[in-house]
Formats: structure tokens, sequence, C-alpha cells
RNA sequence: GCCCUCCUGGCGCAAUUGGUUAGCGCAACGGACUUUUAAUCCGUGGGUUCUGGGUUCGAGUCCCAGGGGGGGCACCA
């Protein structure tokens, strides 16, 4: 009780450790700055040594030593009895010891939180993945580049919006909480509102709503922000993780290939000084202007033989079978086409490149191709052999669009539970007129993993998803 | 959802072909030490080996079921 009543409610330190070991780290062995600084932090390591003591206090900026003597320090027991991990305030002059540590020789400190559990080995730490990934705080701490690799996260999204928005974009925000879930194919996430008595989707994409503002006169809006989609956990889905989405008026699927490698390249530039970066061993290249090649092309360059939706749907099964694709017959040429491409050609392209003009079939939000009949003007950017962005020239006519919903209606009563439905809305909303818009959306967390150089989605997500422990004691 | 694999004191790890009271380091606790760097030295306590069954004279080790983790497949971003 005497110590919690003994814990002051705030405290003001003068300095912080990164900052005090850049600006003095020049001094001499055994010298001092003559001046006197209060740091704040958690003890990491306490070495005491009769009437001498030595912490290493640790702040979010580094780490400092703390020196404290018997002779100096009227509460030099209670120094001794920190435990590891606790939280302290301690003042003092800051000057290096005769070994030529610079330190905060302590005159006086404070407790500011007890830690009553330990944050594991001193040396290797937490290691075991189940209680890193549960006990995210402690892992924090005991992991230093776990905490690097979040606030790199956090960057990326802070430097994107100032990106988005100093080219004239403005964040909007569109519900999360959905009466049909739309704007992608994926499984929703249900729940009940009670009061309305009704059932209620967790968004799977903001993107019919972002197109709604459209119509309603933002010509360029973004909106960086969480997604759910009911579907399995694995090192590279979280079920719900932050998607950008952005759709510029009288733009097409070009304009937003510029943008997006200019976006792109912009963040990459300002977190490393330039457009190269190593990602598991290899470098990434995201300097623009980035490749472009049609989703056929590419695929007919892996395949050594030309293949496209020309084919025609029984040629393209045949070739769907040497490549290990059971054919499934609610699938047409452009569903076969797009398998055929994930499973031979995706994983193997490195740098960054725009795959276009996607079949129809599988696109019912992008508008036709102005010249390729069957396909749309629709990319992905692959990047390490992964979808980093999906991108369109939107689908503006209410018409061609009731018809695609139409169609997944159809694929819907055939048992694809990924299935749009139709959104008799949102079609009204086309039927005010949607101008020739652009629209993108990039996947925030494998954004990041590719920038933190992680092949872990839950390492660069501060609480991933997880089945809740067993109910103990 | 399917397949493979792992689970030992607070943390990191051990335990020969199943064989005596399950070891070690860190942390904790007590003691020594006035310039340490994972400080060192002496001493003490702490584990129903994830849970529940089973095989066996004997199970941390083998078998079955369940729980949780990890990897792969499927699905997707």
């Amino acid at each position: 009780m005497a110590e919690e009543l003994s814990i002051p409610y705030r405290y003001e330190a003068t300095a912080q450790a990164g900052a005090l070991v850049a600006q003095y780290s020049g001094l001499a062995e055994g010298e001092s700055s003559g001046v006197k600084a209060s740091v704040a932090g958690r003890v990491m390591l306490l070495r005491v040594q009769g009437k001498v003591a030595f912490a290493e206090l640790r702040d979010e900026t580094g780490s400092i030593q703390l020196f404290a003597r018997a002779n100096d320090l009227d509460s030099f027991d209670a120094f001794c009895s920190l435990s590891l991990g606790d939280w302290i305030g301690a003042k003092g002059e800051v000057a290096k010891t005769r070994r030529g540590e610079l330190s905060v020789f302590v005159e006086s400190f404070v407790l500011l939180a007890k830690a009553r559990r330990g944050f594991g080995d001193k040396w290797h730490g937490i290691n075991d993945v189940d209680t890193r990934h549960r006990q995210r705080y402690a892992d924090l701490w005991a992991n230093p580049e776990v905490r690097t690799a979040l606030r790199t996260r956090f960057r990326i999204v802070s430097i994107m919006r100032r990106a988005l928005e100093s080219r004239g974009f403005i964040e909007v925000e569109t519900p999360m909480l959905q009466p049909i879930s739309g704007g992608a194919l994926a499984r929703p996430f249900v729940t009940h509102h009670n009061a309305l008595d009704m059932d209620l989707f967790l968004r799977i994409a903001p993107e019919l709503y972002l197109k709604r503002l459209v119509v309603g006169g933002f010509e360029k809006v973004f909106e960086i922000g969480r997604v759910f989609r009911n579907e399995g956990i694995s090192p590279r889905h979280n079920p719900e993780f932050t998607m950008l989405e952005l759709y510029q008026a009288y733009a097409d699927y070009g304009d937003i290939m510029e943008l997006t490698e200019s976006l792109v390249n912009e963040i990459v530039t300002e977190l490393f000084g330039a457009s190269k970066v190593v990602y598991q061993g290899r470098t990434l290249n995201f300097a623009p202007p980035w490749r472009r090649a049609t989703l056929e092309e590419l695929t007919s360059e892996t395949m050594g033989v030309e293949v496209s939706i020309d084919l025609g749907r029984d040629r393209l099964a045949e070739v769907g079978k040497q490549v290990g694709i059971e054919d499934d017959p609610s699938w047409g040429p452009g569903k076969l086409m797009l398998e055929i491409y994930e499973k031979t050609t995706e994983a193997s392209l490195w740098d960054p490149v725009f795959v276009m003009d996607f079949p129809t079939e599988v696109s019912p939000l992008s508008r036709d191709h102005r010249s390729k009949p069957g396909h749309v003007e629709r990319f992905e950017a692959v990047v390490a052999g992964r979808e980093l962005a999906n991108a369109f020239s939107e689908l503006n006519d209410p018409d061609v669009q009731r018809e695609r919903f139409a169609h997944q209606v159809e694929v819907g009563r055939a048992g694809d539970e990924e299935a749009m439905s139709m959104d008799e809305d949102y079609l009204r909303a086309l039927e005010y007129g949607l101008p020739p818009t652009g629209g993108l959306g990039i996947g925030i967390d494998r954004l990041v993993m590719l920038l933190t150089d992680n092949s872990q989605i839950r390492e660069i997500i501060a609480f991933p998803t997880m089945r809740p422990e067993q109910e103990r004691d």
C-alpha cells in the first residue's frame, strides 16, 4: 500500500536515452558532461556490486546505463531491490564511467510502476510464438525488432496519408456495418443489430460506398481502414486486415497505374532513401515505371505457348489439366484463364509488374476493355510473387452492372459463398451517373510485409487474431 | 476443413534403445563484493512433464481422444 501511494501520477523526464547517447557518446572515459538529466523507462538489467549498482534503463528511443553509488543515493537499497521490468524515473549527472559507458549517475530515482511479471530470459527473451502473439505487450519489450516493425507499419500508413493528401485526395469514412456485403469476392462476418432486428455484415471492402461518394460529387477520395473476411488464418492472412482504397473521377486504369507506382515508390523512398529494398534476401526495385504486361502475355511467357481466353473453354480446360488444375463445370474460360495464371505465373513475378486486362468473367465491378472483347480494364500490381494492388477503370453503366450482379447471384445460388449479391441501391446510385472513374485497392499489410522484410503477417499486426486461451484457474 | 509437426518450473533449453527422488542456465529469494557490461562467487526454494484415458513391472518418452501452437494444402488480399 505504502509503495502504491508513493508512486507519482506523472513524471517529467528531461531527456531520452537515444538523444543522450547521441549527444554525449564523445565523452572520454571518466569524463562528466556537467549536465544533469532525468530519464524515465524500464529497468532491463541490474548489476549490484556491493555499494555500487548498474542498471540498463530502456525507453522508446534506446538504452542508457544508470550508475548508482551508496554514497550519492539515499535510497540505494531500494535501487538495488528493483526488479527487471520496473518502470522508474532517475535523475543525475550525465557522465562516462571509468570503463567508458555513458551513464546517468543517479542522485535520486522514483518507482513509476512495478513489474510483477518478468520479461522472460534476459538473453533469449520470449521465443515461444504462442506467448509472443498472445502477450504482445511483453513481446514488444522482450523483442525490440517487433516494435521496430510495427513502428514502420504505422509510419507507412502515415506517409501514405500525406502522399495522397498532397495529390488532392481527401480521406473519407464509409460504413463498416453493411446490410449487403459487396465490393469483393469473399465470405463476410455476420452480426446482428438488435433494435432494427436485422443482420448486418462486417464489410469485406469499402468499394461500393466510395463510388457512391464519387456519384455524390467527391472527385478524389480514399479510405484506409479495416476490412473483415471470414476465411482461414495463415502466415499471409488475418481475418481483419487493412486496405487502402481510392477513387479518382475522370481517370482510367492507366492513370491509376501511374498513381500506384509513384505512390508506392514515394513511400519506399521516404523510408529507405532509395527505390530498392531487400526482401527475403532478394532485391526489389520499386522505381517507376513498372513493367506493364497483360495477364495472357505473362501466362503465355511462362507456359511457352499462347494462352488466352480465345482458345475457348475446352482448350483452356486441357491446359489447366496439364498444370494440375481440376476443372469445375461452373467455370467459364475467364475463370480458367485466371486459375492458370495464378497457378503458373503469379508466384514467379518478382519486381513490380502491372498484370493487365483480366477476363470480364472474374471482374464484376470493372469496365469492359475499350478494345479487347471479353476483357476488362483491370490490373493487379504483383510484387514478390503476390498481389499488392488491384485496380480498374470502374464499371459505371448501371445496366451492365446489373447483368454482372445477376450473374454473381447465379454463381451464388450454385453454391459459391463468395459471390456478390444484387445491390439495388448501388445500381440506383449508378443510375444517377458515375463519371469515368479509376479505382485502386492496396493491401496495407502486404505492403508492410514487403517493406519490413517479414514473411509472416502476424509479425506486422500488433494483435493478430488467435483462438482464446483455455480457461484457467 | 484436410495433412504433417510441436507442447517439460516465470523464461530459454536437457533427459541415452521406455528404467531409479525429471537436470542445466536465466529470473526469484538469502548472503559476499564501491566502476559493471548476459558482472562474479556461495547458498535456498520452485515442475500432477498441455488435459484425460490406455499399454507396461515401470511413461516426459509408446498408443488413443481432446486443447493450444507452428508449417503445408484449400480459400483468399
